[in-house]
DNA sequence: GCTTTTCTAATGTCAGACTTTTAATTGTCT
DNA sequence: AGACAATTAAAAGTCTGACATTAGAAAAGC
């Protein structure tokens, strides 16, 4: 961990790189403390606001946090469950806006590793998460509900179903899997036809994990996931049509 | 986006949310260029250096690249797949080997989120993977190969499987996913009869997978698990007893 | 022994200069 | 006129040196 010839990159990347593959490499464990930003410009002979560069490069990724005062510096940092998630949210939110992917696409795959939960979720349920279930179903049903209101309720509702399975690794991918498309799920209003017919699909799944039924809340899902995508088919397909009206009726005057 | 009261923050780090914000909010684009760093240095009523710093954080993220010379400057990134994944990797990587995780529940976790792919890899499947998998198959029986090769053929086939649903957030997730966990996969060394079952398991998949089988598929998944796990228990209850049998000598000493 | 003060090593920030890169412009020649 | 070469300017990248702010550690005072 030193040498950075002359190669035709940025010093700050190249410093950041070489102690990011001494973090992944295990040479520097958690904790640890990074020799001050003077003494790395000396190592590395470059000047101190380039380490700087390279430091906060590794901040952003949530590798090394910073402390100030006597005995401070950059020390790595253990990334905890909540900061990998944002962190993962974060980048497929990004990766979903900006590459427009297709609804269809995007709500398969929901469903589909929500579905991944199924077989554990029926074996290790809790009251606990049933109880969770039930009050968003609970909370669905009331008419005043807005949108927002509803979409949050919907996130607690699938969250919790993730969490019944017990497996911290599934929890993390599909939290964050499930809230990088809530975006996307946002762009769908819901009218009380439609809700009444998901909170009966939710009631499904509920009843099905009530009963450890693995079949039954994968079927469920997927229900839920052909009802969601018909649903965005309709309204995308109203849009279009509500568009192409518009450009005729200026094609006309 | 502009203004930064005396929190209790970093400068260089506030600039970056309230950039990062606009990113995520819209308000900039993909190819959209921001001011120089004079300018933003100016704007935000701080130093160059600090500028340069939020910028270093959103290269990080890849949100932005720079770009040298006239009419260069900071242009907002559209985050390909591939960025995207790698990103991932590395924040799912660390996560792993700096919680100690169960190699359980990892690998619990992987061929569940596998699975996730079997009724579409069913559907959907072409020769092109199911010959990518026969390939591998085969490679794998080979009897000079190595550990790493081993590996390395076994993420291609497993890639195999996830592309052959044709689903790119699927694959995006899943990738991500099963890579992280390669370094868990890597403290086992396969025997040779290890391999021979783990082929047989492969094979059950690839057959499967030609029937467009989505149970069977399923059904050899989990069977992978189950397998991966007992050989993890056994080499991990090796170490252990390894550990105190010297721990015993130790003390006799 | 406990509290308060001082010390000090570190990050955070700034200002200004210089270097390097690169695209646009201008100029020149065929 | 069009193609190629020289010039120019804008911007990132880097460096130097300084000052401000923090916060732990050690010393002083009670």
């Amino acid at each position: 961990m030193k040498i950075d010839p002359t190669k035709n990159a940025d010093y700050s990347a190249q410093i950041a790189k070489a102690i990011r593959d001494a973090i992944i490499g295990g040479q520097l464990n958690v904790n640890d403390r990074l020799p001050s930003e003077a003494e790395l410009a000396e190592q590395f002979e470059v000047s101190r606001p380039t380490v700087r560069e390279a430091l906060k490069r590794l901040a952003a990724q949530s590798l090394i946090r910073t402390q100030r005062g006597a005995f401070g510096g950059a020390f790595i940092n253990q990334i905890s469950y909540e900061e990998a998630h944002s962190q993962q949210i974060t980048t497929s939110t990004l990766l979903l806006s900006m590459n427009d992917v297709s609804f269809d696409v995007a709500c398969e795959a929901r469903f589909a590793l929500e579905r991944s939960c199924a077989p554990f979720a029926a074996q290790r349920r809790t009251a606990d998460q049933l109880a969770t279930m039930r009050a968003e179903i609970h909370r669905q049903t009331q008419p005043g509900l807005s949108d927002e209101g509803w979409c949050a309720s919907d996130v607690t509702f699938h969250r919790a179903l993730v969490e019944s399975a017990h497996n911290v690794i599934l929890s993390y991918q599909l939290a964050g899997a499930v809230e990088a498309m809530q975006p996307l799920m946002n762009m769908i209003t819901f009218t009380a036809r439609n809700r009444e017919k998901i909170i009966s699909l939710h009631t499904d799944i509920a009843d099905a994990l009530e009963q450890r039924n693995q079949q039954q809340i994968e079927h469920a899902l997927l229900a839920l996931s052909d009802y969601t995508k018909n649903l965005a088919d309709n309204v995308f397909a109203a849009k279009q049509k509500n568009k192409t009206d518009i450009d005729n009726q200026k094609a006309q005057s």
